[in-house]
RNA sequence: GCGCCUUUAGCUCAGUCGGUAGAGCAGCGGCCUUUUAAGCCGUUGGUCCCGGGUUCGAGUCCCGGAGGGCGCACCA
């Protein structure tokens, strides 16, 4: 806890370790609870009730509930108050008569912040409130620590990160946002695991990291004496597996790569991979678009567009379809043309013609071009295909034109969603890839990984052919719950210690 | 790493030209048995992010530092 707790805070935290002197006092200790019988949620109970008219009850049916005292307002011998529990909120009314005397008095020691279970009926008020009748509660705990401004919430964006719990007690959108991430991901599961895929985890701890082009983070395992990195990407474990004859399987998991922290990037985030055999790059296309477009008729209420800033998305299936020199050329007025940005010094020239600064290597330079280039213009969700092979070193060459991969991408508002392939199975053609990938680290590209040779191993046993597809879950939430910053999609950004 | 912005009561925010700290909510004491940002009366509460400097005097101006946000750079 923060050491250095202001005079008015102290105040505030004493006047009530108070009242829960007096709650015990009166042998109501609200930390001897154990456990309290919830027969009915908040939000259920407003439904359920939504028919009842003004001023009428429903006094035959008890329910119970439990949650957080979230606002009292007491009229003498009478107190409304709203409790909050996981699935929202709903107004509670006391009256002195009901409850009787001695339980009248522990409200006087409830406030803002308190757990409590309440039993009662569902009535609502003159004002049309759906409204809890309480003829029975108790308290379940205390809260010592103020809570924000009832009205305003939380808007401190560095305490909303650093002490997500009172973010969430307080902001019912972030509540709502986080709510939505679960239930997108669990639609996710549902929807591969209708598939035939099998759910699996590979190790997070590796003694070299690959898959990807990233830094990672470097750890120490004391058993092993050794140095260990964690884990940039899950593919070459997951390939592994299709080597092994588990055939379909993904992973949903955290990947690390130490490297800039900004709204769309944070040190650890989730990824899902997911890997067919038998499948090649389009059939990964069908699933992906189907996914997507499921995923976006959970998040957007049924239908299939997306509120984007100011803008609508549409996600109507199919999604727009561009070959990736293709779409150079369109967006550079046919300037940036497929011969001349596979020639490495063209690559670079076009470079500086966009003010870019050098790249370490040709690939490098092909994705700041298409960053630049390209990317802006791709916010109707698109799938841009046939990446030349040199920056797609795991995917299959296209056997009519060697220089491209079967690979696509999919974007949408500007942002890349999801990255695909059929898989390089050749065990030679990898190890020749990796060989380049020395001589691109040689040449400065630090970014490049170190080759994984036991992977070129497991190649050597025999892979069938596969589809692969990297999707990064926050940036996908991001977009079907409209958040701008990956800081709010996830519960615990990572923040700087304080000193 | 660079630039811009930001940090004042538990929370949300004012604070003019440099003149010695304000409001609302929360809290505390009252009144109030259908209110809902309840209302009414009274009232407590401050390391103005930290450290220097200028000045008779700094929340305010200057320098340095820290945290945070945004943008750029970086980042498949």
């Amino acid at each position: 806890m923060d050491a250095s707790v202001g005079k008015t805070e102290a105040q505030l935290v004493a006047a009530r370790r108070e009242h829960l002197e007096r709650l015990r006092a009166r042998s109501s200790d609200p930390f001897a609870q154990t456990k309290y019988p919830v027969d009915a949620s908040a939000a259920e109970l407003v439904a359920r009730y939504a028919f009842l008219e003004n001023g009428q009850d429903a006094s035959a049916e008890a329910w119970s509930l439990a949650g957080r005292l979230l606002g009292k307002r007491t009229m003498g011998k009478s107190i409304f108050g709203d409790l909050q529990d996981s699935s929202g909120r709903v107004q509670l009314y006391v009256r002195k008569d009901d409850v009787g005397e001695a339980s009248f008095a522990d409200w006087d020691d409830l406030e803002r912040g308190d757990l409590v279970g309440v039993r009662g009926y569902m009535f609502r008020s003159k004002m049309g409130e759906p409204t809890l009748h309480v003829t029975a509660f108790s308290v379940l705990g205390k809260a010592l620590m103020p809570l924000p401004d009832k009205w305003h919430g939380l808007q401190d964006v560095e305490k909303r990160y650093r002490q997500r719990y009172v973010d969430l007690i307080v902001n019912p959108e972030v509540r709502d946002t986080m709510i939505m991430r679960s239930r997108l991901i669990s639609e996710m599961r549902r929807f591969i695991d209708g598939r035939g895929f099998y759910e699996v985890e590979t190790p997070t701890l590796l003694h070299v990291a690959g898959g990807a082009a990233a830094r990672p983070f470097v750890t120490h395992c004391n058993a092993l004496d050794q140095t260990m990195q964690l884990r940039i990407a899950t593919e070459l474990n997951l390939k592994r597996l299709i080597v092994a004859g588990l055939e379909r399987v993904y992973e949903i998991g955290r990947i690390f790569r130490n490297e800039g922290i900004d709204t769309t990037h944070n040190p650890e985030f989730t990824m899902l991979e997911l890997y067919a055999a038998y499948w090649d790059v389009s059939d990964m296309m069908e699933f992906n678009e189907e996914l997507v477009a499921r995923l976006v008729s959970v998040a957007g209420d049924g239908g299939d567009e997306l509120a984007h800033g100011d803008a609508t998305i549409s996600f109507a299936r199919p999604f727009a379809r561009i070959e990736y020199f293709e779409g150079m050329a369109r967006y550079s007025e046919g300037k940036y043309t497929r011969d001349g940005l596979l020639d490495a010094t063209e690559a670079q020239r076009i470079l500086r013609e966009l003010g870019l600064p050098p790249s370490p290597s040709h690939g490098h330079a092909l994705d700041k071009i298409f960053e630049r280039v390209l990317e802006p213009h791709l916010t109707a969700p698109t799938f841009v295909t046939g990446y030349p092979v040199l920056i797609s070193p795991l995917a299959k060459r296209r056997e009519a034109d060697p220089a491209l991969a079967d690979r696509y991408e999919l974007f949408c508002a500007g942002m890349e969603i999801s990255n695909a392939f059929t898989e390089l199975n050749d065990p030679d053609d990898q190890r020749a890839r990796f060989e380049a990938q020395i001589a691109q680290r040689a040449g400065g590209d630090e970014e490049v990984p170190e080759p994984d040779w036991d992977f070129v191993r497991a190649l050597e046993y025999g892979m069938p052919p596969t589809a692969g597809i990297g999707i990064g879950i926050d940036r996908l939430i991001m977009l079907l719950t409209g958040q701008r910053s990956i800081r709010d999609v996830m519960l615990f950004p990572l923040q700087r210690q304080h000193g």
